[in-house]
RNA sequence: UGCCUCAUGGUGUAAUGGUAGCACAGCAGACUCUGAAUCUGCUUGUCUAGGUUCGAGUCCUAGUGAGGCAACCA
């Protein structure tokens, strides 16, 4: 009962939180610690989102904490941009739910350098790495296929000292990029392939994004990722299916090092997969440069700031992630599941307006030329604490043109010759006669109201089975508005190989000047709106004062429009 | 061809050897000054074949199907 902000759902059961609350019951750790480690070469995606839900979502029920940590181990295709944005992506999506949880310090993989050279040293005295002198196309090859068994390096039986004094050299800078690498000693027969010999530093003389100059080695991901984890406490592991494979090589590099008890582990679970969405970084990367969309914030992509930008909530996103699930099986997720998501928090949170998309004229005869009547309009039905505002009304009146029909489809129960509607909060109009041009369009609709039928008068009960919306023409605002819809005609755009270009959706996005309601002058760019029996929308941030943009979020449900396709 | 993993309605998931449930989607209906929201109801499922068990979606074996793995990427 209390106004505090809502209560966190159920925690929900997988396979995953089974393993963490065991682990809480055997007080296994001394705390659960998660990390969302993303590398910063690309803007993080609702892919992402389930996994930062998850992560810190962990954190969160179980008293945990979650490290964000950049995992910017190839200096080559890292940038300060991506680091930037990524934190704010972030901060952004676990605001006011698990923010709590969020360790203040930003963690990143390049902060343990040092150590992790340090490791290495200690892997090579131990004589479970040595110092490699093949090239890369000769340790693929040598390293054999999957089914074959692998050969063993010719320096693989260095002695300690030359592979120290190698290893040394190759930090100092001595030697050019790929004429050596430090390679970890497992097992050449492996059948599985992460454990001949990986690759565990590779040389490149290249600026790192946060260390700059101070190193031309690097560590590998495989390297870097498991040690990274376990200088920080981190219990749990979470990645997603591909690097199942790699664990056996995760548990031998900690294990080898074998300064850690508890030792964090490796879990894995799906990757999201989302109809009509296309989720790679490479493929992203392709449409912006492409300029198939403006930007990584163009509001048809399924990055966070597109979606931001889009209008799309982050507690929409949490409850998304919620309703998904996680699991190990790759399956394909409805898109409209994510739309429910979204109009189920925009319909709680929405300020209700009255907008014109494509225009028709109403003229209503019988009220008075110049005069203004106040309309009182509730700004969202599911809360009353929203208030009411006043919208006028004049003889002059913009309607939807899909309100009206000449010659009505069945069961059509908006505007048609002769028949009756309400205007929403206003009046109900009876349509006496339709204006066309020469073509034969139609331009304007000559209508009588009722005037006792407004909220509060005599005839206000009258039941007329549709309402419409309206906006006075007078008093209109003229704004733009960007129709989005999504960017693909096929659920799957690169079903069985084929050109996602092939399927693109040519009225992904539609521009066009809308008549709205004044109010609308100050609407704000935090907040969200309802174009009642439209969609709903937010302000861009293109938009200047008294010329907003608003970008459409997502349309409401349209029960007429899937009975009319059926006509 | 080797290794790893997965398989529950149309889709996504739950059921931890004991009545197969939830959400989305779909379909009906109620309500409605948003053809929205809300409410009610309905349709649809344990990949196959064996086995263990009083009892199997769950355990075992084999098969089938799907995904992953052979960067000095992550």
């Amino acid at each position: 009962m209390s106004n505090d902000t809502p209560a966190a759902p159920a925690a929900p059961s997988d396979f995953i939180r089974d393993v963490v609350a065991q682990h809480v019951a055997d007080a296994s750790y001394p705390k659960i610690l998660t990390r969302f480690p993303p590398e910063p070469n690309g803007y993080l995606h609702i892919g992402h989102a389930k996994s930062i839900c998850l992560n810190f979502g962990i954190a969160r029920e179980f008293g945990g904490a979650c490290n964000l940590r950049m995992d910017d181990t190839n200096p080559t295709k890292e940038d300060m941009e991506y680091v930037e944005s990524i934190i704010f992506d972030v901060n952004w999506l676990i605001a006011g739910w698990a923010d709590g949880v969020k360790t203040p310090q930003l963690f990143h993989a390049s902060d343990y350098f040092e150590q992790l050279y340090g490791f290495a040293v200690t892997l090579i005295k131990k004589g479970v790495a040595f110092v490699c002198d093949l090239t890369g196309e000769q340790i693929a090859e040598f390293r054999g296929a999957p089914g074959d068994l692998g050969r063993p390096s010719p320096d693989r039986d260095r002695s300690v000292e030359e592979n120290l004094d190698l290893f040394a050299r190759m930090r100092a800078g001595e030697f050019a990029d790929g004429t050596k690498t430090l390679r970890a000693k497992i097992d050449m027969a492996s059948p599985n392939i992460h454990l001949r010999d990986p690759v565990i530093y590779r040389i490149r003389h290249t600026e790192h994004q946060a260390t700059g100059n101070q190193w031309c080695i690097y560590p590998m991901y495989d390297y870097a990722h498991c040690l990274s984890d376990a200088i920080e406490g981190i219990s749990h592991s979470i990645c997603t299916l591909e690097f199942e494979v790699h664990r056996p090589l995760y548990d031998w590099l900690v294990d080898e090092v074998g300064l850690w008890n508890p030792r964090p582990r490796q879990y894995e679970f799906a990757r999201l997969s989302l109809t009509y969405t296309l989720m790679s970084k490479r493929k992203l990367l392709q449409l912006v440069e492409e300029k198939i969309v403006t930007g990584w914030d163009d509001p048809r992509m399924p990055t966070i700031c597109g979606m931001r930008r889009r209008g799309v909530t982050a507690s929409a996103l949490r409850n998304f992630a919620y309703h998904i699930g996680v699991t190990k099986y790759m399956s394909l997720t409805d898109v409209a599941v994510l739309e429910h998501a979204i109009r189920e928090d925009l319909n709680k949170i929405a300020q209700r307006r009255l907008a014109v998309l494509r225009p028709l004229k109403v003229v209503i005869t019988n009220f008075p030329e110049g005069k203004t009547e106040q309309c009182a309009a509730v700004n969202n039905p599911g809360d009353e604490t929203a208030g009411t505002r006043e919208i006028p009304f004049t003889r002059e009146m913009w309607i939807e043109q899909d309100d009206f029909m000449e010659v009505p489809a069945p069961k059509y129960f908006r505007l048609k010759p002769g028949g009756e509607v309400r205007l929403k909060y206003a009046f109900i109009i009876k349509c006496d006669e339709v204006v066309k041009d020469a073509d034969g369009k139609v331009t304007e609709l000559r209508c009588t109201a009722d005037l006792d039928s407004k909220t509060g008068g005599p005839t206000a009960g009258r039941k007329v089975k549709g309402t419409i919306h309206w906006v006075s023409a007078a008093h209109a605002l003229d704004g733009e508005v960007r129709l989005y819809d999504r960017l693909f005609t096929e659920s799957e755009p690169e079903k069985d190989g084929r050109d996602f270009k092939t399927v693109l959706n040519p009225h992904s996005l539609e521009v066009i000047t809308a008549k709205l309601e004044p109010s609308l002058r100050d609407a704000r760019a935090d907040a969200r709106y309802q174009f009642e029996r439209l969609a709903y929308f937010t302000l861009d941030a293109d938009s200047k004062p008294g010329a907003p943009i608003f970008n459409r979020t997502i349309t409401l449900k349209d029960a007429w429009a899937k009975e009319a396709q059926r006509g």
